[in-house]
DNA sequence: CGGATCGTTGAGTTGTATCAAGACGGGTGG
DNA sequence: CCACCCGTCTTGATACAACTCAACGATCCG
């Protein structure tokens, strides 16, 4: 069946992703993919929950690219991160009732499998270390929160974006989307701006400017890094941030 | 004995801001009661933990105020947030071993608290309410960051101001250091600027233009708030991201 | 083929940064 | 007790990064 295999796939994207920050019990595992997945597709550009509202089950992100967001009284928005399968985007409103921002599929149809707030705090309780995974996926959102305040605060756009392309990468590689040195990022130059805190004009010159400087090639949706040591140079990336299991040996091969 | 009474002051704190973000049960309150605190004290504007550091212990503020931030390669800084006492802003090591930023305690000298790693894991084994508690208070500190980069990538300076003070106010509020209208926050226009993300010169002229709207006063290390409404309305301020217990009845008597 | 969305370009504007210098103010030492 | 000094605040002049507005070109899709 293909609900079947989606399943499958579901439960797939979350152990690895828990694997790439956490070590987990065979026993924690196993309880892991017995997890009840209530699956959904999105088309492109959709909002998945709202500002305001009150979710009862978390959101796993099993195909597809995902944006957490706030809109402002005069429309503009801002987006606070970008979401790829194996993330729980609204993890949160496991601990916090009301959600005080929206969460969308950009670019391309999402695939997600939605999760009981009730299933995971029965597996919490059960098992300590799931516990300690989930809070330490939520704390190294948290960091990358901080690491984005950085560059909105203080770094030059081009900088920005440079940033934001090597933690894609690492963030892709971690869970086996991205190869040697491309992957996919579905989202259109106002989706970016958006994310950098830049107008959609401002975003198309940097584009041309980084790829006069040819560092990375974005084409389609499709992203190729060229030089991935001036970019983490130009980007000031430093992927301690990330805390993931394994941060080295990347695509600077 | 002046250690003792500090002491008490440390878990009067502490219970304080648990209560303002939880309902803690009566044998939770016992237990965090007895949690063992290590006081120290540090002057005005020095580091408590450095970026790269592993502590083994979380830091609570019981007097005083902190900031956390990141250092750029060319001297200039972010700071991500501001805490008071009864936070503990470094909670986040208990699951992220390595230290992504520094902590410092910010205009005048802080009495802190410290709490071994080891006490705070114990305590979360046995009561599943203060565990909620403490990954709740970090799922806080995520919102306010997402706050943060909404004013830092799409709104103008002065409003970044406005909303920074009304955060400022109902969280001092929420633990009993703001009365009604006026609460100390004893930063420099520099340490605004690194916060704000702006240039000191900058936070000045917009200091100066919203005295000149009436709408507050900052003398020393006081600010007064004159004009809640109007300051609400210019940082477009929504209490909703603090996730407090209680987030009604506040300045605007 | 037509419309919608997205990307690109140019011109003009503005918010904020930078640089430089002076004023203020509180603490220290002579 | 005064003089001095350092950090902070303030002000002015100038520079520039990024924004806005407007129009046009390129794709894609029905």
């Amino acid at each position: 069946m293909v609900e079947a295999q989606a399943n499958r796939g579901g439960h797939r994207r979350l152990i690895c992703k828990l694997q790439s920050i956490a070590n987990l019990a065979e026993d924690e595992m196993r309880d892991v993919q017995l997890l009840p997945l209530s699956l959904k597709s999105v088309p492109a550009d959709t909002q998945i929950v709202r500002d305001g509202e009150r979710p009862r089950e978390c959101c796993l992100i099993v195909e597809g690219f995902v944006c957490r967001f706030k809109m402002l009284s005069d429309g503009r928005r801002q987006i606070m991160s970008f979401h790829i399968p194996g993330d729980i985007p609204d993890l949160q409103s496991l601990h916090l009732k009301i959600l005080d921002h929206s969460i969308a599929a950009v670019g391309v149809p999402a695939i997600l499998a939605f999760i009981q707030h009730q299933d995971l705090h029965d597996i919490t309780r059960q098992h300590a270390g799931i516990a300690a995974a989930l809070w330490r996926d939520t704390l190294i959102d948290a960091a990358i929160f901080r690491e984005w305040m950085v560059g909105l605060g203080r770094r030059a756009a081009i900088r920005r974006f440079a940033h934001l392309v090597c933690e894609m990468a690492l963030r892709m590689k971690a869970v086996g989307l991205a190869d040697h040195q491309t992957y996919d990022f579905p989202v259109t130059q106002s989706d970016l701006g958006d994310a950098l805190g830049l107008s959609t004009v401002h975003v198309n010159r940097v584009l041309q400017e980084i790829r006069k400087k040819r560092l990375l090639e974005f084409k389609g949706s499709t992203i190729t890094i060229r030089d991935w040591k001036g970019l983490e140079e130009l980007g000031q990336f430093d992927p301690i941030y990330l805390h993931q299991n394994s941060a080295a040996g990347m695509l600077d091969g």
